[in-house]
DNA sequence: TTTAAATAGTACTCATTATTTACTATATAA
DNA sequence: TTATATAGTAAATAATGAGTACTATTTAAA
C-alpha cells in the first residue's frame, strides 16, 4: 500500500513535541507520557532517529534525553521519511531501489517511474515539520471528537 | 515502505501494451506473452482492473479479451494507483484511511497529513499514462543493460 | 448443439515485511 | 555507588503482499 510506516508517523509526533521547547531535552519516558505512545515504541523510535538521521542528539545517563538539532522550520518532512522508511522508491524499477526489477529484460518501462519518484520527493522536500504541524486542514479538526461523541 | 504494490507496476506495463493498438482487444494470454508476466498474474490484474476501475472493458468467451476504454493520454496515473493500491493515505491519521489513528485522543497531529496527501495526489493526477510511458529519464535508459553486460 | 477459448469469482499458500516486546550493555549525574 | 537514561540487538507476533489454483460462467465458431 501507498503508506508510510507507523514509525514515521510517530516520529512527527515526537519531533513535534520536542520542538515545543527548543533547546530543552526530553527523555523517552517524557515523550511517551506526553504523546501517549508506549515507552517501547518511543525508545525504539528515538534510537532509530539517532542512528539514521541527524535530527536529534542523545544525552546518556541520568538526566539524559533527546534534543532537537534544528528548528522545526528547518526540518523537511523528507528527512524524517527517508530516515525511517528508507529512500522513496515507488516501484522495483526505480534506480534508488535495492532490488532489481525481475522483469527488466522484457519490461519496457525501464526507469520511467524515476520521474514520478522525483516529483513526489520534491513535493515532500518543500514541506517542513513546522508546516506539517501548523497546517489547518480543510476538514474540521475535531471531526473525530464529534464522531466519538456520537458513538458514546 | 513507501512503495506501490507490484500489481500497480504490472498494470502500467499491461495498460501500456493495450494502448499500443487502440480499439483492439488483447486476451490475458496475449498480454502475458507480450509482457513476460505470468498468465496468472495478468489474469488477476485484469480482473482487478475491471472490478476496481473503469479503465478497461472485458469481452468474455472465445475471441474475448480486454480493451482500453480511453486513450493513454486521458488516463491519470492516479487512477491506476487508486484502483489497485486503494486511496492514497500516507498515515492512519488521514481522513480517507479506513483505520482510525489509535492515538487520536492524544495525538495532536489531527488530520494534518491530509494536506501532504493532497499534494501528492495532485502531483500524480497530473501525470498521464502516456507521460509515464514516454518519459525520457535523466539517467541513461540502458544503464541496466550495461550493468548486465559488466556482470557477464 | 457442442466445444474450445476466454473472463469472473473465490480461496488458499507461502513469503516478506511491520510492529511490538524484551533483554543486556553502556554511560552519566547526583 | 546507585538510579536513570540511552545503545544495541534479538525474538515473537501480526499483518500484508504475491503468487497459484480451482470452479463457474460466457461466447464465438465448428
Amino acid at each position: 500500500m501507498f503508506k508510510l510506516n507507523k514509525m514515521t508517523d510517530y516520529a512527527v509526533v515526537c519531533l513535534g513535541m520536542l520542538s515545543r521547547n527548543p533547546g530543552y531535552s526530553m527523555s523517552a519516558r517524557d515523550l511517551s507520557e506526553a504523546t501517549g505512545l508506549t515507552l517501547y515504541t518511543v525508545q525504539k523510535l528515538l534510537k532509530l532517529l539517532v542512528v539514521k538521521s541527524n535530527l536529534i542528539t542523545a544525552q546518556r545517563g541520568a538526566c539524559g534525553g533527546y534534543i532537537l538539532n534544528k528548528q522545526s522550520s528547518k526540518i523537511s518532512v523528507i528527512e524524517i521519511i527517508e530516515a525511517l522508511d528508507g529512500p522513496i522508491s515507488l516501484t522495483a524499477c526505480v534506480e534508488s531501489s535495492e532490488d532489481m526489477c525481475e522483469a527488466s529484460n522484457i519490461c519496457f518501462l525501464g526507469g520511467k517511474w524515476n520521474k514520478v519518484n522525483e516529483i513526489i520527493r520534491k513535493s515532500l522536500n518543500d514541506i517542513s515539520l513546522e508546516n506539517l504541524l501548523n497546517y489547518e486542514d480543510t476538514f474540521p479538526i475535531n471531526k473525530k471528537e464529534t464522531e466519538l461523541r456520537a458513538i458514546n
